[in-house]
DNA sequence: TCGTATATTTGAACATGTTCAAATTAAATA
DNA sequence: TATTTAATTTGAACATGTTCAAATATACGA
């Protein structure tokens, strides 16, 4: 059977989730690198093999990972978003919920962004395979800009949730380097930057502005981005 | 001997080369995945260690032909220079002929990334071994803000270089990635946010950019970036 | 319940990046 | 030149991600 169809038995997902929590666990304990799939298998209690019956590879584990806490902003982040219609806010909480959701993981992200910049990787936040994840995590910024007292330019709207995306995958890459204690300079980044986004969003809506509003957008539709 | 150390000899330091060349053949012809270091070793004519004689690692190969293009850069580029003093014009030369470099190693450049995205990596565009070469080429960057007609507010001005480097790397990741007939894509984008960052160059000057301007200042000293 | 198809599991085999001790060659020194 | 030291080269050995054919367990129809 192919590696992600339908688990038949309950017995099989529960051996696919106890490889992926010693995985998990040994990732964080040791690394990605310094862990070897014979290790997580052994840790599983199953054989070599088996890893691979129900992950393609040793990164996607870390992608499954990944589209865990994806879940887990589905039930979280509603409940949030109602919480403030400030749009500085609104945009801070999705941000910070997915770095609190990676804070104890944050050694081994590297290795999802690794094979991120594999254009021919199946995991690529860019490709095809991950269009649907990406698709989604875009539509909680636009939520975020919808629900928002501030609004955006118009002709801007539809651009905007793509490249606040975009702007958080920065902003992890950044995070992943970050050797600052509890990776406060990624704090002041966010805050920093998403004040500037904020205004700049204000401020582009202005008359002086419209030369360059003009030609970001015609930019954004000439690319299709 | 260690790797990279003075190589003593004319002889040994041919062999480096034709290692290297053998590397660049088969990564140019095959992809950077589908040739082995045995297919290089053999292709050099050596064994399999004798490469790791030279290069840490088969990254490493791919750095030495990102070496080699930055000491192309340095008898190239000074007298492009000299021949505008636009700065959109000045920026887009150094931007296009390290895109022209790159082209026809387009396909095997992406392994580069990959290990530039790993903070532990040596080869980490970000990190310290790579500091050196990181800081020549932010000087071009300065180089062309400096001889051009346009000019920077001067708060900004020291934080311009490096963000401008910053910028082409991300050009260079959308490169990789861009499937387009020749990279059309790019170039739209290259030219595209040439002119949007020329023209916030210009108007961040004015009064009412002032507010957006200091902030932008305070983050960039605050990071230390 | 029996037999068959399908799902799961196994562990050895494979591919390939990398290391290393030993062999060879070249350079330096006496 | 002979000897010693250092540089270069070798190829087997190693580590580890991945594949695969075979074995076992499970589900399902008769």
């Amino acid at each position: 059977m192919p590696v992600r169809s339908q688990l038949s038995t309950a017995k099989a997902e529960e051996t696919r989730e106890r490889i992926l929590t010693a995985a998990l666990t040994l990732f964080r304990e040791h690394g990605f690198e310094k862990t070897t799939m014979r290790d997580i298998a052994a840790a599983a209690g199953v054989a070599t093999g088996a890893a691979y019956y129900y992950f393609r590879s040793k990164e996607e584990l870390v992608m499954a990972f990944y589209l865990r806490t994806a879940e887990e902003m589905r039930v979280v982040l509603p409940q949030e978003l109602v919480k403030t219609n400030d749009l500085k806010r609104r945009l801070a909480r999705i941000i910070h919920l997915k770095f609190e959701q990676f804070a104890e993981h944050r050694a081994f992200l590297g290795a999802l962004f690794r094979s991120a910049v594999d254009p021919a990787s199946p995991l690529s936040p860019f490709g095809d395979e991950t269009s649907a994840i990406r698709e989604e995590s875009e539509a909680w910024f636009g939520q975020a800009l919808d629900g928002a007292s501030t609004s955006a330019p118009k002709e801007l709207v539809p651009y905007l949730p793509r490249l606040l995306w975009l702007y958080q995958m920065g902003l992890i890459l950044f995070w992943i380097y970050d050797r600052s204690h509890g990776q406060k300079r990624t704090a002041a980044l966010v805050d920093g930057t998403l004040d500037l986004i904020v205004k700049s969003i204000r401020i582009a809506g202005l008359p002086l502005m419209g030369p360059l509003r003009r030609r970001a957008v015609h930019l954004l539709k000439e690319l299709d981005v």
